[in-house]
Formats: C-alpha cells, sequence, structure tokens
DNA sequence: GATTAAACGGAACGAGCGCCCCGCTTGAAC
DNA sequence: GTTCAAGCGGGGCGCTCGTTCCGTTTAATC
C-alpha cells in the first residue's frame, strides 16, 4: 500500500471505513511527512510539539491520528524497516552465484549501515533506545535481521565470511559500524552518499572476511 | 593525589583551605562513591536524586560539594580517564621492541573497549553525550587519545596495523566497539571481565590488521 | 445557506528532573 | 556546657515534554 509520493499509508481500517474528510487526510500526510524529516535527523529525541510545528499543525492534530508519540515514530520506522527487507531480499537473489555472495552479503551490510547512519530513527529502532517497541516493530525488525542472517549464511558457506560470527555478532557490529560512521562524520562534516561507505564500516568488514585468507 | 581506598580527591585549594568538618568529608565520599556506582550503572542518564539516595544525603548536599550534576559526573570521569591513560602509558613502554608494538596495541585497544563496556560514564564521556564537557574532561580525553594515537603509530611502523586508518577512525571504531560490546552483552547477560574481551571486538581488531597479511 | 459531526489547535495538566532556598542540626573550638 | 558557623536535607521552583481537554472552525451534505 503505496501512494504516489512514495509515502506509506496504513490500510484502510477492515470493516467499512468512511473516509476521511480533506483536510484530515492533508494534514496526516504532513504530519507523517514532517515526522520522517524530524526523526531522521534528530531521532525519537526530537519533541512532538516540535514536529507539529513543523507540520504546521496544533499537537492535538497529531495526536487524532497517532495515539502516542512512539506509534507515530513506529509509523515512520516500520516503513523504513519494511523497504531494507525488501532491498536485502534483492541482494540474496543475487547470492545464488557462488562468486556473488561475497558481494551481495557486504553490499547489503553498506547499505543498512549507510542507511542507519542517515536516519538517526532508523538507528535508534536498531539499538532498542525506543524500549518499548510495539508488534509491528519487532515483526518487520525480525523480517530484516532473517535476511542479513539469510545473506550471511550464503557469504559463509562459500567463504566469503568468517564462520565463528553469528547472527547476533553481526547486529552488534552493525550497530557499532552506525556508532562509529556517525562519530565520523561528526569530524568531517561531508554529506555522504548512500553506499559511499566511510572507513570505520570498511575495517569492519575487513574483520568480517576469513582471517588469513 | 591519591587516598587509601583507591578514590581520587580534587586536590587541596591552592590557599589556605580550612579543613572539611567530618561528617562533611564523610558524605562528600559517599557522594563520589554512590555516583561512581551509579554512573557506571546507567551513565549520565541517573537523576541526582537518585544519587543522593544512594549516598544517604539530601540533594542539597551533592550540591554543596560539587556546582552542578556536570561537574560530578567529570569528577567521577576524569578520575577515569586519567587511569587508563596511565595503563596506556605502560603499554607504550613495553611496545618499545618491534614485537611487542602490535599486542601492546591491540592489549591497550581492548583495554579501552573492555573498560568503556562496564563503565557507561566513560561510554558516554567518549560519546560525548554529556555535550558540554568542561575543560578537565577535555584535556584528560586528550590525553588518552594521544597515549592511544602513540601505540597505534607505533604498531603501524612495524607493520601491526594497517597504514589507512587515522586517529579519527580508530575514535570512531573505538565507540563502535564499545556499542557494539554492549549490545552484545544484553543478548548474553554474562559477567565479563576486563581483558576478557567479546567476538565484536576481536572482529574489529582483526580489521585493523593489515589486509591480506 | 443551514446543519452537523468531524477535525482543529493551543491552553492546560502532570510527571520527571536539575537546581536553589532556608530553617534546622551538629561538629568543633573554647 | 556554650556558642556559632559549617553543614544538612527536603520542599519547592522552573523548565521540558508527553498527553488530554474543550471551545472553535470547517468540510461535507442537503
Amino acid at each position: 500500500m503505496r501512494t504516489a509520493d512514495g509515502t506509506a499509508e496504513p490500510a484502510p481500517p477492515t470493516r467499512a471505513a468512511r473516509p476521511l474528510r480533506a483536510d484530515a487526510q492533508r494534514n496526516r500526510t504532513r504530519v507523517l511527512e514532517a515526522a520522517r524529516r524530524a526523526f531522521a535527523a534528530e531521532g525519537l529525541a526530537v519533541p512532538l510539539d516540535e514536529i507539529a510545528r513543523r507540520a504546521g499543525v496544533g499537537a492535538g492534530t497529531v495526536y487524532r491520528h497517532f495515539p502516542s508519540k512512539e506509534a507515530l515514530f513506529e509509523a515512520v520506522v516500520v516503513d523504513r524497516l519494511e523497504r531494507l527487507a525488501e532491498v536485502g531480499r534483492a541482494a540474496l537473489a543475487e547470492a545464488a552465484s557462488d562468486a556473488a555472495a561475497g558481494p551481495a552479503f557486504f553490499g547489503f551490510f553498506e547499505t543498512v549501515v549507510a542507511d542507519a547512519h542517515e536516519k538517526m530513527d532508523l538507528a535508534d529502532a536498531l539499538s532498542g533506545a525506543g524500549v518499548n517497541l510495539c508488534e509491528a516493530t519487532q515483526i518487520a525488525g525480525r523480517d530484516l535481521a532473517d535476511v542479513l542472517g539469510a545473506l550471511m549464511a550464503r557469504a559463509q558457506a562459500v567463504g566469503a565470511v568468517r564462520t565463528d560470527v553469528d547472527l547476533t555478532d553481526l547486529h552488534a557490529l552493525t550497530l557499532g559500524a552506525v556508532t562509529a560512521e556517525r562519530r565520523q562524520s561528526d569530524a568531517a562534516d561531508t554529506t555522504r552518499m548512500a553506499h559511499r561507505i566511510g572507513r570505520a564500516t570498511r575495517v569492519i568488514c575487513d574483520g568480517l572476511r576469513p582471517p588469513a585468507a
């Protein structure tokens, strides 16, 4: 369920949903867009009033559309997680040939790191900073983890990744790479394009390769 | 300036300081001890009232001894940074022989990571989470960074560490390793001894070695 | 245009926390 | 024992922020 502007809208309630009033629909879109930007830039730390202000609505209006700040956060982050998992599944398809398994894994790993690096909400979600993430987020997160795990297993099977690391290690290292990358760009504030990864991530990728190859 | 119980006390003010009253001295020690424990466990996030409660004093008493929460935090963290730097200098002395330069660097790197892993205040300080750290902390931090840089330079000179990483990268990777380690021990809550490092850190260390050695 | 329910927005509430104030307590000096 | 300044502690202030409430506005329908 994706609209023309690329934003995800929740599926209409299962039973006979009256269409939203025009202004309500417009405000909902504005709030989601403002939330996407704000959460990406500052993570969960951004005050909800600030999101409302940037969306040009009152705080009450935000609560009309989302029952809590966390629900709004999840609406943003679940979408991001699902898109990432989709990219991962494409990489997994490419990893069918032995020669491609390694590059497919490392490419996707770098994509995840780059994405979480520029979307702070993703980093927060991966690190569990929000503490209580609801079911939807957990499912989307597990989905992403599964894809990453499958890619790693393939890469390990063809000898592109050391076999003494598991999915838990990989999750930890992903978070570590994001942290390191964020630190990096604090120092040298160059805008980094997706997939154009930093030296810290390169070091971690090299560490993931079998030693003494 | 270190007392019998291993705690660091600030040097007496330069000019004619009247000695503290006995109860004041005792309370000051209690506050520092409680702060050390609390900051180690929860980082800067722990409320000051909680530290006062654990120390068995009122919040006002804490403010009699330290002008702000940050000052108390720094009293704890500067001590930690200085001790680490001291360990680093010892490692640097060992790194005189070429064969020892690599192990000295990696050993110290692991020590820093392990230390920051079990002392959340250190991790906060390294990541600059406190935002405004005063001069004392900056000096101590720079001192530590210098030692780490010297050790890395030695290790690079003898070919134990790849030469395409600099001190900024190392700082970022240190933080990344701490983050990854913390994530690890969330999953499997085993108490980890200092120097008994985890797999994530091992991967990062391997990544720091020259590729295709 | 009249009607009405949905939607709006911002004032207000309450919780958490850093920090200060001030009346009471107590160690130290004589 | 008396004196008194240093020290104590906890109540309270001010601020931030998530959430709710309610009087007002407005889109939709006729």
